[in-house]
DNA sequence: GTAAAGAGAACGAACATTCTTTTTCTAAGA
DNA sequence: TCTTAGAAAAAGAATGTTCGTTCTCTTTAC
């Protein structure tokens, strides 16, 4: 019996997924071969499918860990943040790690998997329900500026909270695609929008 | 000599962009077969290939069509609008037809057009251009408006208007991926948002 | 010593593209 | 105006390559 550490067994799965994520990253999952991932990973055929039955098992694997990383970084919003905030606005573009402050690989790779959402019926549905929760969470944090006369109280918080979602997620698009996206810039577009003079239906 | 009208040859053209446009949403750029073209279009290769010189031509082709329906729908944002309008969401999400009011489907494509934009340089700089431009569309709004004291003038137009840009591209995602996506539930959540009382620095 | 782990050749299917053949349509000639 | 030649257009078989995966053999680690 040779059956090595489980640790190292691991090890080599971690190594392929990573190897797999850039490859992803740079050449979306479809126009990536197997040839690709082996190279990246330094490893052969053989190796790689005695840890993943196929292809598809290894994008499904990456986007699972990248729709992780989006669901944790809305988790840690909902119980890390102090509940005494003015501004909403730190909410979504708070600095220590929400996922507007992942790296831009992380939002290229979300692009790719946005993508492959739409083609993918079981990873359509696995994004629908971590975006769901996401949204959910950050509802919660409206209403409770709501409730602090925040933010007016006559509006769905939902409708709020839809509005911020899209703010994340076009926030994720501009850093994927254009490089530049800036939080500091962001959030100081953010506040004047915020703090525009009320205003009389035309 | 036997040349047909130019008419029928476009009309070819049309019709073999449009077939591959559908496989493109439905299965993205490379997840999609010429021969899933050639049945979608109900055209052999022989009839396709004389159009089109490779799959890389026919993917370039339908990409540049999303973009330059992007552009028209910022540059009629720009001077069709009326200038005395009083509240910037409507820039951003006027109903007649920028595009946010455009299909599912058209939103659909721009994903898979961001994610081909990743790994294609060509596509990648024809996007930055489209979007730079659209940016300074936003901009000379968000200007006039500060001029008119309905956003505070002390914060650059371009950090504004990269939130709403970034506004358009998330609303784009949710539509895309999420499929329904409300400009009124939307307006009703910026107005929300916009309409917050000042808040102090914490 | 033995079975797991890995390497790398081998395989069939699917791919984009080209080549050959057939069909279709235009334009010149009677 | 009808015919017909001839080329453009389209079809569909053919081709060579690349793909994902499997199979066999070797190495490694317990």
């Amino acid at each position: 019996m040779a059956r090595m550490p489980k640790e190292h067994l691991e090890a080599r799965r971690r190594q392929i997924l990573d190897a797999a994520r850039r490859c992803f990253i740079r050449n979306g999952f479809h126009a990536t071969s197997m040839q690709d991932v082996l190279t990246e990973a330094e490893l052969s055929a053989g190796a790689v499918y005695r840890y993943f039955k196929s292809k598809d098992d290894i994008i499904a694997a990456t986007a699972a860990e990248a729709l992780a990383e989006v669901a944790s970084a809305f988790e840690a919003e909902d119980d890390a943040r102090p509940p005494d905030l003015d501004n909403i606005v730190d909410l979504v573009l708070g600095v220590e790690r929400p996922p507007l402050s992942g790296s831009q690989e992380s939002a290229q790779l979300l692009v790719q998997v946005w993508s492959e959402a739409l083609r993918s019926p079981s990873l359509g549905t696995k994004l629908k329900e971590v975006m769901t929760e996401a949204r959910g969470v950050v509802g919660g944090l409206v209403a409770r500026h709501q409730q602090r006369g925040l933010l007016p109280a006559d509006v769905p918080a939902e409708h709020v909270a839809d509005v911020l979602m899209a703010l994340v997620d076009g926030f994720l698009v501009r850093r994927a695609v254009y490089g530049h996206a800036d939080s500091v810039t962001f959030r100081s577009g953010m506040r004047a929008l915020m703090s525009a003079p009320a205003q009389a239906a035309r």
